[in-house]
DNA sequence: CGCTATTTTGAGATGGCTCAAGCTATGTGG
DNA sequence: CCACATAGCTTGAGCCATCTCAAAATAGCG
């Protein structure tokens, strides 16, 4: 494949990303057209920071390639990873169409090709297009359940529970796939699965040489293959006996 | 007061609390008339369900007197306590709005008076009136601020200050001031402030007797009264110093 | 090949849970 | 108005999942 045939199936591509991206959606002719060409294109590099929690939203963002790693600082100091963003869905966008801060950061996790609109922009259009509004609302209500599930396992699952579906989660959207399982298409450390579960990475380590003995995964440095989905989403679901020799 | 100026006192207070409505903060003219008039009014005894967990919504709803608990079931059985409702404030608005179940029960913590206008109504004004729709933004972005503090609560914060915090809120929001501290102005069992922390009705129960010898509060059977909301606060805060002596 | 970040493992401490038992307001029926 | 029933609360004892801190092992990377 040449550059230039490259380049005509990267924007295709982002084409497609736009029209699928959760605020979009539903949106006729002009609206679309107007959306798509306004979309501004960047590239982030592992470990490169989107925008700071606290910072006040000047542009909404889709993921077009890779994943992002939202990242919330609580008053005490202590990290809690609230999401990890992949190609299609927004990063800060929930704070964007609200006007209030970013509540996290949005770190690369991997490298990453990042769609951008200026958020001026976007207050037309959710002024504007009653879909457009309508999918804002959405986008911030899934914010809400999202949350609102994480509450539950906080209040009353074990970290087990809580890793084993964390982690179902990752590889279920993660495209990955090997003979040997399912892998996580990005590099993540313990200490990323720990800030994720609200656990520290001791304890992550430790669950996962458990798992590692029975069988259900293959973990390494900064990587982690699932060897056994079923039996970690029985685990997911709370049922111990997800654990039992087969 | 005879019956009918107390009828117009009511008249008049119900009125208010609909002005002063989240979703219908910013209404002009005809639209906030219609709103006021096509409200109904119920009365909830203590204990009564207004709507349960999983049901689709048909009414909004907005607290005219009196305290609501809304209850989360999760899978396992376990109940949280995700907020009490006072006067002037949506119960389970964001669901309406978003056309999405209720994620929780709501009864009556309190003898309660509550506004309800039927959901085809609120969905032509929110549909129709731009204001309406930013407010239903508003009001489901505040739903999801809510979550992310109790994540951050139950990720990084010992039990002992979620309590104070909670307790703090409570108080906060309440009427009841006394010369001998202020009052939680609703009946509240250690089970429910254990439902709101996520604990148990045991570890709460430990710790209102420990501020109790410190003089911090003076619990009752379904009752607590504060008696040093500066110091309560500086607990929910984390500053371990506010148990010192004085 | 050595440096450094990551991970594992160990040992010990502990906050909060569980379960059992007893206590005390509050309301109720006799 | 008393005695009893009951719901709510307290207290005790034991336990264990998880945290903390220290140290060693390992794996990439420059």
């Amino acid at each position: 494949m040449n550059a230039m045939t490259e380049a005509v199936r990267k924007n295709n591509d982002i084409d497609a990303v736009i029209r699928d991206a959760p605020l979009f959606q539903g949106l006729q002719g002009r609206e679309i057209d107007s959306v798509v060409a306004v979309a501004t294109i960047r590239s982030l590099r592992r470990g490169e920071v989107l925008f700071q929690q606290g910072a006040h939203p000047a542009e909404l963002y889709v993921v077009a390639e890779g994943w992002v790693k939202m990242t919330h600082v609580t008053q005490n100091g202590d990290q809690i990873a609230l999401r990890f963003v992949q190609r299609g869905e927004h990063v800060g966008g929930a704070a964007l169409v609200r006007g209030v801060p970013f509540p996290a950061t949005a770190m690369a996790a991997s490298d990453a090709i990042i769609i951008a609109w200026k958020s001026a922009f976007i207050f037309d259009l959710v002024g504007s297009s009653r879909t457009a509004a309508r999918n804002a609302l959405e986008l911030v209500g899934d914010r809400a359940d999202e949350f609102l599930s994480r509450i539950q396992e906080l209040a009353s699952d074990s970290v087990e529970v809580r890793l084993a579906r964390h982690l179902a989660e990752l590889v279920r959207r993660s495209a990955r796939k090997t003979d040997r399982g399912v892998g996580v298409e990005f590099p993540i450390s313990r200490q990323d699965l720990a800030e994720l579960c609200g656990t520290t990475l001791f304890t992550v380590s430790r669950i996962l040489t458990r798992w590692r003995d029975l069988g259900l995964v293959d973990p390494g440095r900064q990587r982690i293959v699932v060897r056994d989905v079923a039996r970690l989403a029985g685990l997911a679901n709370d049922r111990p006996q997800a654990l039992d020799a087969r």
